[in-house]
DNA sequence: CCAAAAGTGTTGGCTCTACACCCATGA
DNA sequence: TCATGGGTGTAGAGCCAACACTTTTGG
């Protein structure tokens, strides 16, 4: 097969791409940026570049979450890889998404040169986006929303402590419905991935008991 | 943050590779090919390839199939991106790992010249693979048990028609215990992906009466 | 007639869902 | 004292797992 010469030029580039998602206690929400070589469109993107030779898809996208000005130390999880030549009318760049889940937001620095600003989108309302990366965030929030249902996934959406009814708005936004907290709870606690931890949270009403997840690490267990 | 010359022979190249699995009615089987460029090591790989600019990661992956000595035109799903840059000590390498189910080993024709020989194998008792070739078997492997429980996937595994037997194998075999023939039938039944063939099959015993699924499409449904 | 695979129901336990009221606090 | 969110138990229905014998065929 195959008879063209093997001009390096020839060979489509690899960049990352990350949906930034995070949960605000309501909505789901994106971080967006607006890259600088396309600011003239409007159009809001991931944070993501190219793929440097000797460095690993994972470090790519690390660097790209620090260049957008965010902590680089989060749950990252490789989502989907784009290829269609079409996707990036410049090039044909391949892009390996990820996604990477933020606590509160905690926005740390402002973006780098690359972009001319950055911010947090409800993803029920999204701007425009450039390539396919509206197509990127949609996939990344159904991965969440799919994950909630069968792992710990939503220690990397909760602060390190939170009260029972944080845990539930969450999964109740995720799945759309409002839950019944009795069952909720009752069926949380019984798997054992909790730990109460001796504090209240006080704020204008009755306070509330806080938790935190035993296990950092990912985990694997029936929720829902 | 770089500032190296983006000299194009930096970047890393991307390519395919395919898990190919079948399910021989007693275990999983995978083909794997010997490429005669590191046939002197003896180690098997995955179908595999760099992709070409203007070529879908799809396109590349089905004709790399084609190029083993397989059928193109079957189930064909992504698994996982690898891009570790030692993966492929000659240069970096990323590849897009493929997952591609055959119903039968219906091996078409002989594979192309890049490869020596092509060959199935249990699963349990793989040979020694290049790259991380091994890792990929398992991880889609993995994913195919994993969708069994889910999704319909399974009719990617089974000619046309089959029999309750074969599906029960198949699964058996998949969940690594023995089901209760009764309870996983009304089970299926009880789904309605199933449609009734007026066939049956005749063998040294009972005749088994045919089934096949009813969509032809991948769809989602809570089979364990 | 024998060996081997195909086909078929019932029951008890358990899990899940539905459902409503009181409590603690700050303003 | 009021508004707001936090916390708690039970009962009925539906689902799931365990379990063994008969049928059909070819050799």
């Amino acid at each position: 097969m195959a008879g063209l010469p093997s001009d390096p030029n020839l060979r489509p580039k690899i960049a990352v791409d990350a949906v930034v998602l995070s949960f605000s206690g309501r909505e789901f929400q994106t971080y967006l940026v607006q890259p600088r070589d396309i600011s003239a469109t409007g159009k809001w993107a991931c944070p993501g570049g190219l793929v440097k030779v000797s460095e690993t898809l994972d470090d790519a996208a690390r660097r790209e979450l620090s260049a957008a000005g965010l902590a680089a130390d989060t749950y990252l999880e490789q989502l989907f890889t784009f290829g269609n030549p079409s996707r990036d009318p410049g090039a044909h760049v391949v892009s390996v998404a990820y996604l990477t889940l933020l606590a509160s937001q905690r926005q740390s620095s402002t973006p780098a040169e690359k972009y001319t600003r950055g911010s947090w989108f409800g993803v029920a309302a999204l701007p425009e986006l450039a390539y396919d990366h509206s197509m990127m965030v949609r996939l990344g929030l159904a991965r969440v929303q799919a994950k909630l249902g069968y792992t710990n996934i939503a220690r990397n959406l909760l602060p390190h402590s939170f009260s029972f009814s944080d845990l539930e708005s969450l999964y109740s936004c995720s799945l759309g419905r409002p839950l019944d907290r009795r069952n909720f709870r009752r069926r949380i606690m019984a798997m054992g991935i909790l730990r109460r931890v001796p504090a209240l949270r006080r704020g204008n009403h009755r306070p509330a008991q806080l938790y935190r997840f035993l296990k950092r690490t990912p985990q694997t267990v029936q929720i829902l």
